[in-house]
RNA sequence: UGUCUCAUGGUGUAAUGGGUAGCAUGGAGGACUUUGACUCCUUCGGUUUGGGUUCGAAUCCCAAUGAGGCAUCCA
């Protein structure tokens, strides 16, 4: 840890270490405001980091607060996932979890109030009026015909709105800004709507729902927000927001906005993730393939390294596309730390020891993960019959190649030297089908007098002692790098889902060592050689199903793609 | 042809008028290795362009260029 990376500042830390020091504040309180209409993702992942960081690094509080103003969109099913993201994820927010919808009764005594300083106004207009009186970003808009009604009739009006009078569509509140602003969002936005919905929480109490550019910055204020920490689209509203708090007079927080994550070969749009999930792409939002923090953590990344990616793409405000190889850096250097190495056989070919006695078991000692000393270690049993990767054998292997074929010698890990001297091949196939070695007695690991120096080591699991399980093969759910961002001749976007890898999952039958027999859903192990896998939740006592978290490295597949 | 924001190696981010422009990832090469993993070492690669201010500019100013945002009764 230098002194150059304590001292080096993202530009939030910077404001916000500014408004320490002159005074401005003398705490910090941010909050993480979702919309409870999907689920999180590795995108929200960094609003939350950013947001509870701040108040943890400067000694304040974060709020959760579900902006649930639509009621149309969402859902209590929503609130308690995100819930359990943001818990697993490892942060706490203040106190209880904060609702917009509990600020219902406030928000409407602030939309009144600001009826009476003639600055809010109910329009009869219709939809495709108002956008039309709108305008358009190059052009001022209209003023609308119904924008200068007196105080009293709009406070009748709106009154009469909430008391359910009006149908849906008939009738709207705007705050009254600017109708020539080059910025959109001043040009009289509509503050209130009358939706006839179910709100998961108040019910059928309400028949109208403020917007968000009102809840969002009164509920800010309401709850004393120093900072409001939010991605680069909010932008053209601050000046909005800070209108409102401002005539509304209450206390006025500073929005900061930054850019958001955006990663390669990824979609992140809750929409289009939506669109996933009802088309039955992939299986539900906690699918492997996911970009959810509930995806992720089922194939088996951990929230440190996600916390840590997070660190280490930084705040700034210019746009970005994140490799999504550093993601995958980040989950294999925490991974390599905390997981247990053990043996498993992906894709078996037979291997027999033709000089080992048949009925011989011999308990080898294995080391349960090097990385970590206080791992201690286990017995693996040793036998006769053996599967062995079928990647580790060649009939005619090329020089450089390290592990078995024909007259070569290797280790098995954690056992003995043995040495090729035949194979069987199924000729129709050209597929083979065993393989036959000799072992070399005095090279037992640990016990090595043999004097023999092999350049490989393979893994191994004994044939009579393997369980049978259910790996799920994870790859990436779209070949290209940006699936979204596409378009056609004609300038027309082309879908995501013309994107999609037919391959991203294979389900395959491996064996692992007995060791394994009881594992439970979530634990995460190293496959030797092969990669980070997660027992799945759908797994059974008598049905293990690991899904591949990650790959190790592999240079030697590399080397050999050149 | 309005307005806002942004511009540093392939990617991401730091340097806040005075460093040979740093770090991470990535690529290449090598050492080590009972995981072709991990670890370690070497190496590749950058200030969008043009003006100006200054003794001195990645940093300040102007312009150009490029990228992104902006009309939902979504958030």
């Amino acid at each position: 840890m230098s002194t150059q990376e304590e001292t080096s500042l993202n530009f939030i830390e910077q404001i916000i270490e500014e408004d320490l020091k002159n005074g401005k504040h003398n705490k910090v309180v941010t909050r993480f405001p979702p919309e409870p209409n999907g689920y999180l993702h590795i995108g929200h992942s960094k609003a939350i980091c950013i947001n509870f960081s701040m108040a943890q690094k400067y000694g304040g509080k974060t709020n959760l607060r579900f902006d649930d103003t639509n009621p149309v969109k969402e859902d209590t099913s929503y609130v308690n996932a995100i819930q359990k993201d943001i818990e697993w994820l490892g942060f706490e927010w203040d106190a209880e979890p904060l609702y917009a919808s509990d600020y219902f009764g406030k928000l409407y005594n602030y939309a009144a109030f600001l009826i009476k300083k003639g600055l809010a106004y109910v329009d009869d207009s219709t939809q495709e009026e108002i956008r039309a009186m709108r305008g358009v970003p190059t052009k001022p808009g209209t003023e609308s015909p119904y924008r200068n009604r007196s105080v009293e009739e709009n406070l009748q009006l709106f009154e009469q709105m909430k008391n359910g009078d009006f149908e849906e569509g008939e009738k709207v509140l705007r705050a009254k800004v600017d109708m020539s602003s080059p910025n959109m969002h001043m040009r009289d936005p509509v503050i209130y709507r009358i939706l006839k919905a179910h709100h998961h929480r108040t019910g059928d109490e309400w028949c109208i729902y403020p917007m968000y550019d009102f809840a969002h910055g009164v509920s800010d204020s309401i709850e004393g927000i120093t900072h409001s920490l939010c991605s680069l689209e909010f932008e053209h509203h601050r000046p909005f927001y800070e209108w409102l708090n401002k005539q509304l007079e209450i206390y006025e927080p500073q929005q900061i906005e930054f850019a958001r994550l955006n990663l390669n070969y990824t979609i992140m749009s809750k929409r289009k993730l939506l669109q996933l999930v009802e088309e039955g792409v992939v299986n539900g939002w906690d699918d492997p393939r996911m970009p959810t923090l509930s995806g992720m953590r089922r194939l088996g990344y951990t929230p440190e390294a996600i916390r840590n990616f997070i660190d280490r793409v930084g705040v700034a405000k210019r746009e970005n596309i994140i490799d999504i190889a550093l993601l995958e850096f980040c989950v294999r250097e925490h991974l390599n730390k905390i997981t247990p190495r053990v043996m498993g056989v992906l894709d078996p070919v037979k291997l027999v020891i033709t000089n080992y006695p048949d009925d011989q078991v011999e308990q080898m000692t294995a080391i349960n993960n090097p990385e970590d000393p206080e791992g201690g270690s286990r017995t693996l049993p040793f036998s006769k019959d053996l599967y062995i990767e079928r990647a580790d054998f060649m009939e005619d292997p090329p020089k450089k190649y390290f592990r078995l074929g024909p007259g070569r010698m290797v280790r098995l890990k954690n056992a003995y030297i043995i040495e090729c001297n035949d194979f069987v091949k199924d000729e129709a196939t050209g597929e083979i089908t065993e393989i036959h070695c000799t072992y070399i007695p005095n090279s037992r690991s640990g016990e090595d007098i043999s004097g023999l120096k092999v350049k490989g080591t393979i893994h191994w699991v004994s044939i009579p002692h393997a369980i049978e399980v259910e790996t799920r093969m994870y790859d990436r759910l779209f070949n290209d790098e940006n699936p979204d961002g596409h378009k056609d001749e004609e300038g027309n976007s082309i879908s995501f889902m013309e994107f999609l890898n037919p391959d991203s999952l294979h389900v395959q039958k491996a064996y692992v060592e007995p060791s394994l027999a009881s594992a439970i859903a979530g634990d995460r192990v190293q496959f030797m050689r092969k990669g980070y896998f997660c027992v799945d939740p759908d797994s059974t006592t008598d049905h293990l199903i690991f899904n591949k978290t990650v790959g190790l490295r592999d240079s030697w597949a590399k080397k050999q793609k050149k």
